[in-house]
RNA sequence: CGGGGCAUAGUGUAAUGGUUAACAUAGGCGCUUUGGGAGCGUCUGAUUCUCGGUUCGAGUCCGAGUGCCCCGACCA
């Protein structure tokens, strides 16, 4: 697209108020505003990254087969009263101001609803194993909204919901989904810790927590040095910390965040929605479920704090806003002619370019503009580049973009 | 929800209790300029978060509220 189409600009200040990295720089460089605390718009730029996370999430989620499905934001309250979640204090209520609605609760996670979708279809071990999953805006009242995107009262949230007819294909599909996931972050560029964590009173066993390592993260996690074993705070305060109960390897505290997570359900919500289903022997028995999530606006914001440098951002490839930043350097005439057809012939070409046209800005303000927005490959042209050779150039060049030579472009992309 | 901080053009800052709230940046117009936020001129842009109080006089002092940020608690 062309830039000086692009409806938002980059600002040299960062909000005054802001500490965190991501939301900084996420912010000065256009990708999403912040509307109220935790509260974001996603604007053409990030919205882009969301997208394009969310396009990886789909095709791992496919090579699982999970299918994707869209359940209600306003899901009734008698959902979670069936399963006493009703009175978590996360809980956004919503209801007609005027007129009688019926109460809702905003969701935040879909385990009631999609159970109870099942039990209508789910009859037969004939029927199972099945995994449906979908990508949707979550809200949560959390106390406190913080660090940019890593902790908001609304977030994107890919949430995937599995159905077995017994607890050992339960266990197999999990390592499917654990494979996924890894998959999944790094594509995103983020490597991950597979974490224990302590279930809670609606799961069946220890869950599990996939998180990246950076300062900001409001987690403490304990990986073994040896055996990359790990198990998050609560964990290890149930049987205190010194040694890997793995390897007895040495023990690091790291700070991290949680950017997805998987939980044996076990029958917890079969049986509270009577999903059950006759086994081979004529028998009835509960449905094993399992559940999984992962936060793209969350991740989004983790990918902002582990890449990035004093100028801007640096966007993993798969998940930049665009494939390559097209720079136009100068009004003359030969100069544009050649930016112009080499903007068409990279579309016809299949790469998504921002194509930085814009007039009356000096070079410096394109560059920095382009380190700040942090697209990793970067098309200069200009008077010199159309000359043979652009070594001089190359040299001035930081780490963080590649300069192409025009004649190379195509080729090289 | 406890504790702390902040609130002034779109953004970032300034302004002993004393004219018409200033500067930078962003924006408009004109000219110049094009490999690292370039230059000159000109114009535009603010109920100084809200309500109340003190005072001859409040952006400034006092009280309450609201919003945002940070620490903690919380985080099925």
């Amino acid at each position: 697209m062309r830039q000086s189409q692009l409806f938002t600009k980059t600002s040299r200040e960062a909000p005054k108020d802001e500490q965190a990295l991501n939301a900084k720089l996420l912010m000065r460089a256009g990708f999403v505003h912040k509307n109220s605390a935790g509260v974001y718009s996603f604007l053409p730029l990030g919205w882009r990254v969301l997208s394009k996370i969310a396009d990886i999430v789909r095709e791992e989620m496919a090579a699982i087969g999970g299918q994707e499905i869209f359940l209600p934001v306003l899901v009734d309250k008698r959902y979670y009263k069936a399963t006493g979640r009703a009175n978590v204090d996360i809980t956004f209520e919503a209801k007609g101001k005027s007129h009688d609605t019926g109460e809702f609760i905003i969701g935040w996670s879909h385990e009631e609803v999609l159970t109870e979708i099942a039990s209508r279809f789910v009859f037969s071990f004939k029927d199972l194993p099945f995994a449906a999953y979908q990508i949707q805006t979550k809200a949560r009242a959390e106390p406190r909204a913080k660090s940019g995107l890593l902790r908001g009262r609304e977030f994107v949230m890919k949430d995937l919901y599995s159905f077995h007819a017994s607890k050992e294909d339960l266990l197999r599909y999990y390592e499917e989904v654990k494979k996924a996931y890894f998959k999944i972050f790094k594509r995103c560029g983020l490597e991950t810790i597979y974490t224990l964590a302590s279930g809670g009173v609606f799961t069946m066993s220890n869950t599990h927590e996939f998180q990246v390592v950076a300062p900001l993260g409001e987690d403490t996690i304990y990986v073994c040095q040896k055996c990359k074993y790990a198990e998050n705070k609560e964990v290890s305060k149930i049987r205190g910390i010194s040694k890997c109960p793995k390897c007895s390897g040495q023990i690091q505290e790291k700070r991290s965040i949680e950017v997805g997570n998987i939980f044996p359900l076990g029958e917890k919500y079969s049986k509270a929605f009577d999903l059950r289903f006759t086994d081979k022997k004529g028998e009835k028995k509960y449905v094993v479920m399992g559940s999984y999530g992962i936060g793209l606006s969350r991740t989004m914001g983790a990918v902002v704090e582990v890449h990035h440098d004093q100028e801007g951002i640096i966007w993993p490839k798969e998940i930049a806003p665009f494939g390559a930043h097209l720079i136009l350097l100068g009004e003359e005439s030969k100069v544009k002619e050649v930016s112009e057809s080499l903007y068409g012939s990279l579309k016809k070409h299949g790469v998504e370019v921002l194509y930085d046209d814009r007039e009356q800005k000096t070079v410096g303000e394109k560059f920095a503009d382009a380190d700040l927005i942090g697209i990793p490959w970067r098309i200069v042209i200009s008077e010199r580049t159309l000359q043979k050779d652009c070594a001089e150039l190359k040299k001035r060049n930081d780490k963080k973009v590649k300069l192409v030579k025009i004649k190379n472009v195509q080729q090289t992309i």
